[in-house]
DNA sequence: CCTTAGACCTGGAGGC
DNA sequence: TGCCTCCAGGTCTAAG
């Protein structure tokens, strides 16, 4: 499911509901969803934590808690809910919802804060507080984030040298921009006029200042929209973007807006691509 | 180094 | 209605 827009707005949701509340009670019933202890652990050192901060990172969602960093990744369809009490939960569609709640956390004023995710690949796990969150384990070899202001030319440049892979593989590293999945990094290339087939080390300068505007103008719009809705996305009570409607090229088979040349489809690196091979310039 | 295929999972969409 | 194939906002691993 989610991007770094989408990810931000889940990070504000659960930060307007959440901080400063307690957990009372936890209860997993994945056990491969937490991935560095037991969940029987996991669950024992949450009870009595409060969510004293939340940020984002790349993808990632850190809850600062008390005494530990909760990390949580959502992959493809992690959601966290809240429902007023355990009976609404109790209470959901057993095939379509109680079936892909993997964790409850039960909160001290009788809300359920609950983790559905249908595929189950999302992972979550607790750590010993970190004064700086990219010193956590799993955040160590992440890059600057999409809306570091730190995130220059120079550095994409530094991190593309030598590199020969494919410019839309380079935008999905994470150890390079933290944040980029495979819409937005559809939409940022069309944005800056670069092919998703460029061979990533023959980049000039103004290229990559191109890419870095195009990132932030994106970024920056989705968010603003509230993130892209195409098949699952939402948080809170079924809460949807509105960036869907503004994409150019991700998921277009028709024409171009710009140049009304045939947008084309393929793979790259096992991840559907769409662009213009005329507005964008292979290097 | 780089690329590819497969693994992890489930369900929706479209073809027949 | 059923069955089949393909597809999906992600990441990790093994193999060539």
């Amino acid at each position: 499911m989610p991007e770094a827009p989408e990810v931000s707005r889940v990070i504000a949701y659960l930060r307007r509901e959440l901080t400063g509340h307690q957990i009372v009670r936890a209860e997993i019933t994945h056990p491969k969803l937490v991935g560095n202890m037991y969940c029987e652990t996991f669950c024992t050192e949450l009870e009595n934590q409060h969510f004293r901060r939340f940020e984002r990172l790349g993808k990632y969602l850190i809850f600062v808690l008390d005494d530990y960093d909760w990390i949580a990744h959502l992959r493809m369809e992690g959601k966290f809910l809240i429902y007023d009490s355990p009976e609404t939960v109790d209470q959901l569609d057993p095939v379509k919802d109680l079936k892909h709640i993997h964790a409850r956390f039960y909160l001290e004023d009788g809300r359920v804060l609950c983790y559905k995710d249908t595929r189950k690949f999302g992972r979550m796990s607790l750590w010993p507080k970190q004064e700086n969150i990219y010193e956590l384990p799993p955040l160590i070899k992440i890059g600057k984030d999409v809306l570091d202001p730190s995130l220059d030319a120079a550095y994409l440049a530094k991190k593309a040298a030598n590199r020969k892979i494919p410019l839309k593989t380079f935008l999905l590293d994470q150890s390079v921009i933290a944040g980029i999945g495979n819409i937005y990094a559809d939409e940022i290339l069309f944005e800056a006029g670069l092919s998703p087939l460029s061979v990533s080390c023959n980049l000039e300068p103004e290229d990559f200042e191109a890419i870095v505007r195009a990132t932030r103008s994106i970024m920056e719009r989705a968010i603003e929209a509230g993130g892209t809705t195409i098949r699952s996305f939402s948080y809170g009570s079924n809460h949807t973007g509105k960036y869907q409607n503004k994409l150019k090229v991700h998921r277009k088979r028709g024409k171009c807006p710009e140049c009304g040349h045939q947008i084309q489809r393929q793979k790259v690196n096992e991840r559907t691509t769409y662009f213009c091979p005329q507005c964008q310039k292979e290097k």
